[in-house]
DNA sequence: GATGAATGAGTCTTCATTCAT
DNA sequence: GATGAATGAAGACTCATTCAT
């Protein structure tokens, strides 16, 4: 009769032991469908089957099935912008080669963590509202890209750093798909197309 | 999203013009709705409504929602291998440079033309089952960049195909997504990681 | 994902006489069950069930539970709206007695007709939104009643309406609950009442 | 709505003061939830947070939720009988229209109190089944209207207990939706109706 | 061939009620 | 006694698909 506001958040965030344990075997028995059957096949009948939890538990938590898609989302990126953020901070003096190694390596193993999560989820955020902290999160990790690309004299560098980000995500998430193992090998080749990015003749 | 019966093919393949600018009709709906919404809002009333027919008349040509994804991802493919293949039949007597020149250009034409359908049609391969035609081409696409790169001797043709290819990939959305419109410039970024990519130390 | 709008109207009305009847048939399950159960035990399956016709059916014709609540109550105004003004524009040479002789025997028909169903109706749109058209029905209605009464020189002929409207209604709807049978009498004790109403001595 | 084990009592009367506002406090958060937005919005663990207790406090008190309205509506027509009766009691040597006045008066002031209230609780007596010691409430009220009348003289006195009842109802009612402020005037009106009403030349 | 009314399985979501702590 | 996490039956609504006209 009355319509429900998007509540962009959980209807509750756990404080107990107990709670906090369901909310988080929701959080993960969505993540399972989602890498296993994608989002088309995420409901929250079978969310709440897989987590062992009933219906109505899973509607204490999560107003709505997007707050689940979007607390999934958010933790994913609030997990990458820390460990991030932490790199960058604790290698200012590093060369920005270094730097990137450690980017890298990062990027690698949270993707081939859980490739399909990870392309889901990017997927999803690409037609759902993004949810306002998400968004924070990625204005966070560009803004920082861009300071670090500007401390080493790159030109361009917002450019820079969605060309060199879009590339070595696209080359990981290639990898993932083709089930390669060796990360060591990968992480390689990214730094090599991204030296090759970064030493091109700059225009003027 | 799962099969009842797995018709790989459309109903029947209009053969009149009348019947070809229908058939046209529904999938260029489908093609607009999932742009501009997504894939969770594709569904065949809609589509067949925004197509000006009945949605009797959808079905006449098409037994399932499926296949009219299938065949817009199959339209798809078809022209950019056809693309491609011309490009690389033509131009075998051609630097690496400039084949690659050429066909980082028809890639950006193709993703900048529609990059949201792209990338969208790109998720749904993702999670259906490939139409065997589809699988058909993407075969042929990567034996023939792999060919491509044998015949100039880059080693290890295949990862250095797929990964070129996802470099680029990665790169051209993340462009459209944040609607850059010099394509020039974009065009000369891809070169040069490229051109890293493949100059970089062979591995013993 | 998306909020729909409140549509304030059926989606679709019906042009065939198929149409019309799934339709009617629709309201008049509604309508039984308002009368034997009441507000809270109206639900979409079980109108359809016992219209007769399946839970996609019904919601062709209704967007949502809310509609077919305001196609009933505007129907019902609808008709005695149009009766009331056949009966004032027909009758302006008469008495005011006459007339009210005449309103009440209609209102009397109506209310026995279906009182249970006229109550809930009434009680229903006290706390839903009122569609547009309905309450511009009882705006006419009552325009035309304080019209009436202001050519015939009452006092206060807003007020007046209003309450000789309530007076009838209440004793109509008392009378119908305890299954009172003998009309006249019934409205030949609403008009004493409102004679005496009437005749009350003019304020100052 | 429909009853598991139909008790008609709260599952323990309060006897200390502390329970006592316990009980008042979930009385009072449904009353004006009933107010605001009617009887399909109450919900028990509404009514928990609003009366600041846990839904299983709520459940110590009230076995179900129609308990609650049940209390709710006896409250009502106990507080009324109670006036009511006293003044019948109290004016015995009054003539009809002074004791007729002071009822009015009662009325008046209860339904002006809380009109919503009184509407939805009406609303709900008629759907729900009614309790025993409200049904006896108002079985006493109709005697001893019917016993004044009679003792007045006024024939048919049941049908005219009932009509002015309900005449008065309705006015009351009318006039409270419509926000009128002035209770004395009101009373001046449900009278003169009630005069004329009596006046009424006798039927044979 | 085209139409669009009809179907019903499937999903989302609410809310009365219970019960372990 | 009080708490609030958990339950699950019930109800609103959607959409792929069929089929009578």
């Amino acid at each position: 009769m009355t319509f429900k506001k998007p509540l962009l958040e959980p209807r509750k965030r756990p404080t107990q032991s107990r709670s906090e344990a369901t909310f988080d075997a929701i959080l993960e028995a969505a993540a399972r469908i989602l890498e296993s059957e994608g989002l088309n096949s995420l409901n929250t009948n079978l969310v709440a089957e897989k987590a062992g939890v009933s219906i109505g538990t899973l509607y204490q938590y999560f107003p709505t099935k997007e707050v689940i898609l979007a607390e999934l989302s958010l933790r994913m990126r609030r997990d990458l912008l820390g460990k991030i953020s932490a790199i960058i901070e604790n290698r200012k003096k590093d060369t920005l080669e270094e730097v990137f190694n450690q980017l890298i390596k990062v990027a690698i193993d949270r993707l081939f963590d859980r490739p399909r999560l990870a392309r889901v989820l990017d997927y999803a955020d690409a037609f759902l509202p993004l949810y306002e902290e998400e968004a924070e999160i990625t204005r966070q990790f560009e803004k920082r890209l861009t300071a670090l690309l500007t401390a080493h004299n790159i030109p361009n560098p917002e450019i820079a750093g969605r060309d060199m980000n879009a590339m070595a995500r696209g080359m990981i998430e290639a990898a993932a798909k083709a089930e390669e193992m060796d990360r060591e090998a990968l992480g390689l080749r990214i730094r090599h197309a991204m030296n090759g990015y970064l030493s091109r003749p700059r225009k003027g």
